[in-house]
DNA sequence: TTGACAGGCAACCTTATGATTGCCTAATCG
DNA sequence: CGATTAGGCAATCATAAGGTTGCCTGTCAA
């Protein structure tokens, strides 16, 4: 798999990608120090993130150092800024052009808690 | 939950998100037209939507309107694209820093392939 | 008022996904 | 050399996530 956005969905990977923001070309087991995590486990996410492309490796002798990669990143972010742009427009539009409707009537507001509700 | 990077996540969710870029607004059962899907799992994936404040609802009668909301969005991107400049810099000034340490010798570059690739 | 329509709720199922453990290979250093 | 260190591979496990089905509530229009 490939998908840079389920590559970000993972708070762990975010992180990790934060550690390589801070210092790049970090070794696997440099990234794994401090985290409560098995080594494989790291390893994993780091695969996931090379394989979405938003990092690249280089073994160093036997080590395995990890980059940062760009691209990916700036693509997803240019297009969902472009989406950001024009929905906003839209939705400025959207609300001026609607007589609030607010709440044809007012009575049955209440309703049977669904039981998982805290 | 309510991370708007894991309501990314999903392919099916993204998709709903350009609908409604495409047209603000809609009620779930237009929204359901002409996808693979059950009705059911359209709105589950609405109410990840939701929880991740990427779209807003009203009521409006029977119909439910759905609303995007661009400001999540729109963090996440200013996030990333931070980051993104910096580690375009990083990146760079990475590469002109090392003596790019190509391959201490030559002698075991192939690898077995992993059995996963293509 | 009755039936069609929009939507919600809950139970259930299947498969991804995140994580662990145990063992193996390959560099590195004393 | 032998011990240590960096990393990989495979099996295994528990839970989350996506999806379905069945049934219920509320709104609208003829």
């Amino acid at each position: 798999m490939s998908d840079p956005f389920r590559a970000l969905a993972d708070e762990s990977r975010r992180l990790l990608l934060d550690r390589l923001f801070a210092e790049n070309g970090q070794s696997l087991v440099k990234l794994c120090d401090g985290l409560a995590m098995s080594r494989q486990a790291v390893s994993k996410h780091l695969a996931i993130l090379e394989a979405a492309n938003l990092i690249a490796v280089r073994k160093s002798g036997r080590e395995k150092r990890h980059y940062l990669n760009p691209v990916p990143l700036a693509k997803i972010v240019r297009r969902w800024i472009g989406k950001f742009e024009d929905v906003r427009l839209v939705a400025l539009l959207d609300t001026e052009a609607k007589p609030p409707i607010k709440r044809p009537s007012a009575p049955s507001r209440r309703r049977r808690l669904p039981a998982s509700v805290r």
